[in-house]
Formats: C-alpha cells, structure tokens, sequence
DNA sequence: TCTTGACTTAGAGTTAACTCCAAGTTGTAA
DNA sequence: TTACAACTTGGAGTTAACTCTAAGTCAAGA
C-alpha cells in the first residue's frame, strides 16, 4: 500500500505519517527496493494505534516510549504493560472531564432554548449562571 | 480574590489566567482601584467555564467567540444557542475516540497481564495484534 | 518612610504536533 | 528515453496555547 492510499483510508497527510515515522510514534514502514514506502498489514496496525491513540489526545511522546520498548524485546513485557495502564488513567481522567463539560453544556442548552422559545431570559432562580452567561 | 487564590483554587498559572483575560476567553476582570485583579464570584464563574471546557478539548477560539456574542447582549441568545450545540457535538465526537481507544488498551492490557502470568507471550489466534505490539 | 514581595503590562520565547519547502529520486505511460 | 507525477530526505516554518522576561507599580509590615 502506497502513502497515499494510506493517507486516504485513515484521512491523514503523507507528512503526518512519514512525521510519525521519523519519530518513532511508529516503527519503520517497509520499503520498496527504491526506497518507496510499501505500507504492510503490519505497518498498517500500527499507523492504526498511532492515530486511535492520538485521537484520544495521548501525547506522542507516550507513544514513542512504548515502540522504543515493544523495540528492545520480550524483556519489557512489564514495562509495556505498565505504561499500557498508565495510558488507560489518563484516558479515563480526560473522558471524565468531557463527561463534566458536557453536563454542563447540557444544562446551559436547556437554558438558551427556553429563552429561545418563550423570547424572554426567563431565568431567575440561578443568579449566578445569569451573569456568567 | 486575588489572582494567586484564583490560581491555587483551580491549579492553574496566573499566566494562563492573565492570558484568558488578555486573548478574551473570559471578559475582563473586576480591578482594586490600583488595577490588581479582584476576582468576584462572576469573574470567577467564568475561570470555572474556561478551565472546563478547555479540559475537555474544546479550542480557545470557541471560548472567546462566545464570550464576544455574550457581550453583545440579547440580540446573541439564537448565534449562542448554535455555538454551544457545536461545542457538544464536537465533544460528543471526541467521547467517541476516548472510548475507542479505551477499548483497545483494556483488550492489549489483558492480553499482556495473560503474558505476564503465565511468562510467555501465548496469544495465538490474533497474528496481527501480535506482530503489531 | 522604606523594604519587600506580589502585582501590573507589553511583548518575546517555548512546546507539541504537525506542515511546508527545496532539491533530488523513482516509476509508469507515451 | 523522455516526460512527469509521486515519491524521497533534511530541515525550516507554522499554529495553538501557553510561559517567561523586563521593567515598572502597588500594598502591607518594620
């Protein structure tokens, strides 16, 4: 596969991907013996994790760490895990805050509407969330 | 409240806080009558709303337009309606990859602590998964 | 009053994560 | 075999969101 038919499967650019290759958010894709990138299933796997992880806002530094270690072997079954669970925090800590914001959201919503419908700023029990707008 | 008290509330710099004032992600804040900083309950509802929404990804530039439409007053209530239904379609999006990513970390998890247990990698049935880390 | 520490501003600098550029190479179609 | 698009690299540039710096002002205690 070509980096422009992965480009095209995932939505991302040609840059993005070879910057996620020179840095090492990814091991080194398979190459053509001109030196092309020929994307591999394997390959794919990863470009794969690279961009659901990146989606869920995990820095890209972490996803380097643990190629490095998935790199080095056997050995670091431990570490890997370990920094698997770590992850798994800081996913659940960020969602619980989306989880926050859109109560919040909710609420203001459900406020803004009835104003829309009734054509008045009717709110009067909440001074506070008045003012705050 | 002094801008120090403000940010040991809410652990957050008072850069950050100045910068919201300054880029207009939260209106003005009340003054001494020598200029420093006084936050009162609504300045600090505010700094509530900004950290909120910035925590759950939302971009700065969607805090300042809103704020910009409050200040306008009234004649704004349908345009903020429209913004903060954006705003929870495009956290509601972001959910969604939290929650894709979760799923593959709790699936790599188990299968590493499996690994773990019993001292070898042992998963068979998933040649992909294996050669992708 | 003086000192000291927290505050102020404007503007420059930093960081993460891309994104673009120039100059050269590869591969396909005519 | 020549054109030409798509690829390659190293390195510079951009963007969002802070973060820091310098030079000065304010306010509480000795």
């Amino acid at each position: 596969m070509t980096i422009k038919e992965v480009c095209e499967k995932y939505d991302i650019t040609a840059d993005t991907l070879r910057y996620y290759e020179r840095v090492g958010v990814i091991p080194e894709v398979t190459r053509t013996p001109g030196g092309i990138r020929d994307y591999q299933e394997t390959d794919i796997a990863w470009v794969e994790n690279a961009i659901c992880f990146r989606d869920a806002g995990m820095p890209v530094e972490m996803l380097i760490e643990y190629v490095k270690l998935y790199q080095e072997g056997d050995s670091t079954i431990d570490a890997r895990t370990n920094l698997l669970k770590e992850a798994r925090e800081y996913i659940l800590e960020a969602r619980k805050k989306y989880d926050i914001a859109l109560k919040k959201l909710d609420y203001k919503i459900g406020r803004y509407e009835i104003a829309q419908k009734t054509g008045v700023l009717t709110w009067t029990c909440d001074e506070d969330d008045k003012k705050k707008g």
